[in-house]
DNA sequence: TTGACGACCATTATTACCCATGATAGCCCA
DNA sequence: TGGGCTATCATGGGTAATAATGGTCGTCAA
């Protein structure tokens, strides 16, 4: 497997480490990034990690502008400018700064969610609450999507 | 990493002294460059830093121009004109000079901000309310990037 | 001779590295 | 199929290394 996938809820110990889960250390590892690329998300209280492939993402955004453009230097400053590398030890765990776990509001546990390419970080009880809206918009929509399905083949139509 | 990222407050000595942030001394080391290259951005108060990587886009910049073009001999004069090559000490401090200081405003702190090949030194305070004005209109703009990741790599596509 | 600067040395707090333990899940063999 | 056995993982703590910072002492130049 070479993508994040599911969710883990980790706790921090007193010196502020949490362990990567393993999963996700199998991933970064056959992606190649030695450690983590971390950086708050920019539109809600949680942090976007990985490994190469994120970092491939943020610098495909950043060079899609012209060099000196504002664009691209308020792009360059906003994500590079808090990004943090995050040293991932022997036993597979980092520890977030001060800034990062400000930004997602975590403080004694975190839960890491795969996204496919990245992952996000949350401090729990929030993640909680994110997924259970996005359930409920996901619900919503396949119940729009059934209506459509049922349009374009009324009556178990086959092809 | 060969990338500036991150972004660090530090204090100046009685002497003037800074430490460069050990990152980012990793990264000029494996740039090959020895020393700092600086000169004042162009259009804000703060100081842009490197090395050849920012050297070969200053020149770039300036080879753009024809040869004896007004705008080539004004970029020339005004990037390699107000350029300083500070050496580093061996623990890792360099002395910003007074009319690179008074440029950036800085007396007692600065901060360092990474912005992929190359870094910029603030004034703390400035620097705060450079980034928030930066964060928020890269928030602005989320749905257009949103399209344009879309099209970069649709479906969260890996290389 | 004073002042600026460069080469060293010192201190402290943080960080990275190492080893230890408990829990869990997968595995093998009866 | 059930019962250990073992490998792996999350977690906890101690110690060495490193980073940032502060200071001292010559030396060269104005």
């Amino acid at each position: 497997m070479d993508q994040f996938v599911s969710h883990y809820v980790l706790r921090l110990d007193a010196k502020g480490r949490v362990s990567v889960p393993a999963t996700f250390r199998a991933v970064l590892a056959r992606d190649g990034f030695d450690g983590l690329y971390c950086h708050p998300a920019l539109d809600r209280p949680a942090l976007d990690a990985g490994g190469n492939a994120l970092l491939a993402e943020i610098q495909a955004l950043i060079t899609s502008y012209p060099p000196y453009s504002e664009q691209r230097e308020q792009f360059a400053l906003s994500l590079y400018g808090t990004s943090e590398t995050l040293k991932i030890d022997g036993e597979g765990r980092v520890v977030l700064t001060e800034s990062l776990k400000a930004h997602a509001g975590i403080t004694d546990a975190a839960t890491f969610v795969g996204l496919g390419h990245k992952f996000r970080i949350w401090e729990p009880g929030r993640f909680r609450a994110e997924l259970a809206e996005a359930t409920e918009k996901v619900r919503a929509f396949k119940q729009e999507l059934g209506a459509r399905m049922a349009a374009a083949k009324p009556l178990g139509a086959r092809e």
